[in-house]
DNA sequence: GAGAAAGCACTACACCTGTAGAGAAAGAAG
DNA sequence: CTTCTTTCTCTACAGGTGTAGTGCTTTCTC
């Protein structure tokens, strides 16, 4: 029983002790310095380990960047569920409130670039390792279900693809909010965010 | 005189002969590997040319790093510009076509995933290194420009932040559409650029 | 053709990186 | 206390990597 008030999100539990220190330091690592930076090394250093912790605990390098994605994986995972859970509790007709509570989540996300680097960096790296997206997809799946759950609300019927729209341009706008000056920054991705969420409002073309 | 063709992107003179053949392996390299995969050696190999040929005409990582951002920075400025000018040729009644323009635009960059991953790639390296984000701004102005017309032809009016939002999540769509399978990126990026496109046409608020 | 300039191929070297293994330390089980 | 097990620390090593230097070609210029 790794930790009692983690949810489930068919993630496998959260790192703790000795591995989580070294997970958090893995991502401070890659904040700042891309994944290029990422080295058995430079994560011992980065948590103020002796030389060889990193490699002991995950010895190869894909080992690292697995644990490394499913521990940024729960960490976002973690704040979606709370949003999922918070909107459950919002009868449906009041679904103004639910986009709020996009909005504020959006927000939580963009006051952290740290994370939102390291993701956007592990994200790119999925491309090119199966491994990595295996551990992505849960959460990206919850995410498309929250989004799509509140645009059925919103509008009902089915509008191909706008949920995955929505979520790859809310990516895009999270991303692109790295290169805003940190005061800017949480402002940026209210407004992107209040503009996409407009795109769960249009009615199915013609049907 | 380097090219009797190309238009000044504010990019300087996109590269030749030798250093094209470079540039173009640099690609390929980072397509397939990542950032991390760029170095000199991986360059030479794959350009099949005698190891130091790359470190000889880029003797810095940087120096090689910034040339193949300029060097991709083109190759999509040229695209834009395409675009552009044919839209250009439109009168402003018929926004409709310049519409598709823009899908015809976003289709045509959906079938290089090859530029996308590299572009990606050096976007997120240019948050980190300034040198970088300056070879990426006259192209990134020229994008928000060609949108920004469109935007102003479709629904006059000044909506903050509109054209950025479409421009950053654009990114994220194209971005997304690499883990899409082969066959089905291009119908993935028209469907979501369709659907961006839509929030151009929103009213400001109350105005 | 002689000389200068530029580009090119090759080599050298100090340092970094991934990974493995061997022993020390600490804790659990008997 | 003894033994077993797990985790941690340290070291080793075979490559890989960034960068500089050094002559060799080739290509202009006069």
């Amino acid at each position: 029983m790794p930790s009692k008030l983690a949810p489930d999100f068919g993630l496998g539990p959260p790192a703790t002790g000795r591995r989580r220190e070294l997970l958090d330091a893995a991502a401070d690592v890659v904040a700042h310095g891309g994944l290029r930076a990422l080295t058995h090394r430079a994560v011992d250093a980065q948590a103020g380990l002796p030389e060889g912790s990193t490699s002991s605990s995950y010895r190869t390098r894909l080992a690292l960047l697995t644990a490394l994605m499913e521990h940024i994986a729960w960490l976002m995972a973690h704040r979606i569920e709370a949003a999922r859970t918070r909107i459950a509790d919002i009868p449906a007709q009041e679904h103004e409130q639910w986009v709020e509570e996009i909005v504020a989540l959006a927000v939580d996300l963009a006051k952290q670039p740290r994370l939102v680097r390291v993701q956007a960096e592990l994200t790119l790296e999925a491309v090119r390792t199966p491994e990595l997206r295996l551990t992505f997809a849960p959460w990206r799946g919850r995410f498309l279900d929250l989004v799509g759950r509140i645009a059925e609300a919103v509008t009902p019927g089915v509008v191909e693809g706008r949920v995955e729209t929505v979520v790859a341009a809310f990516q895009g706008v999270l991303t692109t909010s790295l290169i805003q000056p940190d005061d800017e920054r949480a402002a940026y991705v209210e407004r992107g965010t209040r503009q996409l969420l407009a795109l769960l409002e249009q009615q199915p073309p013609q049907a």
